[in-house]
DNA sequence: TTAAATTTCCAGAAAATACTGGAAATTGAG
DNA sequence: CTCAATTTCCAGTATTTTCTGGAAATTTAA
């Protein structure tokens, strides 16, 4: 398979950017043309087309799995395994933000958590934690409020992105007719 | 400078952390220990106590400056460089989210605003321009309610993440009142 | 069960990145 | 201006990561 010229800049782009995300230039192009692609591909078919050996794009197959950014699927009477991308863009970035949330906050929190425990005996010690329990208390509502977002319908997320700051005028509304939204308790 | 054990366990969690991060583990330990030491420090106590040559150490914070995740600062009667992370956690977190913003986001905007101007002239750049279509809207939703989000004091965000789920309650009772919340357009 | 197709594993080569010590440049006090 | 303190730059070394080809393992159709 040969790529356009756009698909080519698409994919050579996303190889160079792989590095910013956690990727190498590997993954990041393997991802890129099963994205742009718009039909399932074979190793075959993508080591062709970037040039990659076999065993590479297994390797960054196997590695896009993890992320459970691109998903094994078979065609009819073909034994091989096709790979694709989550169809719908949202979709993808709600795994996105799910995987970077595991591997790049939670062994973080989970440290944190630990070294709060600890009684600090020593005035370093004590600066040090305060610290943490700052980091900690900032980590604790964001991926809570996530959390909570995740729970809402796609559609009301997009709606209340595209309410933007406006939401503001929102909640001091709500404020005003003692709705209950200064409880924040329970979240 | 001698590291406390509950000192050390957070400094070399980062440097653990820090290729996941996009620096590396000197830069990730250099961060760790100015977020934890509560004063400024400079090159010479940052090598010591980290075992780092004094260049290596220089690399990193020059990396660190680039982040805008310290500051150099000055102490009376030293001539020495000092430096130390903003103060206020929130501060880092938004400057955290700017840079990863500008490196992460912009130049694959940058690429796809371009390869939409293009006159697809093949099937497969349709299709491969219809994707890049579906990623550039999501990206530009989310990067400008961003935009928006930091218009907010740093008081109403975090009201607002304590909201969590139950914000689309208040949207449901805005929109019952005819509050004009519907009107995302201008944002 | 066999054999062809396909995937996974592995050891070594190649490339990229990080780190060091020292030399050069810069800064600031006197 | 001079000189000592400090920072920046640089070339070479060490370490880590990426990539390859081939061998072993697995799968499935017949």
């Amino acid at each position: 398979m040969n790529l356009t010229p756009l698909a080519e800049r698409f994919v050579l782009h996303f190889g160079e950017m792989g590095s910013r995300w956690g990727v190498n230039r590997t993954v990041g192009q393997i991802y890129a043309l099963l994205y742009i692609s718009g039909k399932p591909l074979c190793a075959d078919e993508i080591g062709e087309t970037l040039a990659f050996s076999r065993s590479n794009v297994g390797i960054g197959i196997k590695e896009l799995q993890a992320w459970r950014l691109v998903k094994l699927v078979h065609l009819p009477g073909d034994r091989r395994d096709f790979f694709e991308p989550p169809k719908d863009v949202w979709d993808i970035f709600r795994v996105l933000m799910e995987e970077r949330r595991r591997r790049e906050i939670e062994p973080t929190l989970s440290m944190l958590r630990e070294a709060l425990l600890e009684r600090p005996d020593s005035e370093a010690d004590q600066i040090a934690q305060d610290r943490m329990r700052e980091m900690h208390g900032l980590i604790e509502l964001t991926t809570g409020w996530l959390d909570e977002v995740q729970r809402l319908s796609p559609e009301t997320v997009i709606r209340l992105m595209q309410l933007g700051a406006k939401v503001q005028k929102v909640l001091e509304f709500a404020d005003k007719l003692k709705f209950g939204a200064r409880d924040g308790g329970e979240a």
